[in-house]
DNA sequence: GTCTATAAGGTGATAGAC
DNA sequence: GTCTATCACCTTATAGAC
């Protein structure tokens, strides 16, 4: 995103780190000012509103996983290949990133049509995805499975443990974060065979 | 929660409709006084401050399917039966009331201690959880996955694809909220079946 | 680019009249 | 129980000096 100043750089680093943690709503210019060590004025002077400095953070939190995603989709891998290639990409960015996710569907609800319409433009073809999906699904050893429900069962398994981190964490691995993190990279190979599974046996209807 | 007087009820429920939607920092006691109807001075007056109300409503969310899993986790049924019940409780709640998991990871970022402290004050035992499961994922015939993984599997399959319904209900239903709640009512269906695919396989390390 | 000063309005909460 | 009036403070944003 063309070449930024240093003073940039530390309001976009600190906006980050609040807004992933207390929302767009629960974080104030003056709190990511306060966290840069700069003038609140600056924050005007660099990015106009709020509105303009969160929408910057909203893109490239997006950024980082949806064009991988997006690039697998129109791969010419096969849904073997493809599968855990995907399961790794999406859940190594969320172990260097694990707010993600909670970010993401804070903002959501206050503005549903908003990640539909950036996802769209960051090269995801809902058609696309189907249809690879199916290929895979739909294939004579599947017993053909609406691809939809296969989508959801993948991102389900990927995403959820992260977004969920706060809660998993502490009733299921006592505040252990390693052995949280080692879990996660064991979901690695989890799930696709999970989804190998699901795959070669037949689904009624 | 004893006896409410009407004002009393119709706060409640403006509180829920705006803090699930717009957050707790997204609201104001403005917001819910206008959408209630009545003197914004009235909401001091039944709930002393913005966290108590808060607090009501947040509790309210976790006991409307906490419990009815807490007391599923207890029961004697056999892993068996009580995945397809547990599963079917909890999807026919977020049917109900879609909003309730992005409601609750909203304030999870903010908070993350609250609701481990409060799900276990419900009646939720991790040890029980874990044992259960263990019965199942330690079985013979089940090659000793971690029954957290197990655990995890189970609720990211139920849970995600409403804590993501705006995406999910765009890009993969293209705004047909019908065709998404049936999708979501098969589900019952589909991950009972997956579970136990999941647990008559052997699974490396 | 960075600052001070200030505008215009919203926030949660309470005191006190009825 | 319900209202008006008022508190002290925080919010985003901008004008203008340096």
């Amino acid at each position: 995103m063309v070449l930024q100043t240093e003073t940039e750089q530390k309001i976009i680093l600190s906006a980050e780190r609040l807004f992933y943690q207390k929302g767009k709503a629960g974080t104030s210019m003056q709190d990511i000012a306060d966290d840069a060590g700069i003038n609140r004025t600056l924050l005007n002077y660099y990015f106009r509103s709020k509105d303009k400095l969160f929408e910057r953070v909203f893109r490239k939190a997006l950024e980082s996983f949806v064009p991988g995603i997006a690039a697998l989709l129109h791969s010419e891998l096969s849904f073997e290949t493809y599968i855990p290639v995907m399961v790794e990409t999406i859940i190594d960015t969320m172990i260097e990133n694990p707010q993600i996710p909670i970010f993401v569907m804070q903002e959501l609800s206050s503005n549903p049509q908003r990640m539909p319409e950036i996802i769209k433009e960051m090269g995801v073809d809902p058609a696309v995805a189907m249809e690879k999906m199916g290929k895979g699904a739909g294939s004579d050893h599947a017993g053909g499975m609406d691809p939809r429900q296969v989508i959801m069962n993948l991102i389900s398994l990927c995403i959820f443990p992260f977004a969920a981190k706060p809660v998993v964490l502490d009733i299921l691995f006592n505040g252990n974060n390693e052995a949280y993190i080692e879990a996660m990279k064991a979901r690695k190979k989890i799930i696709p065979q999970l989804m190998n599974q699901l795959m070669s046996q037949k689904q009624p209807r």
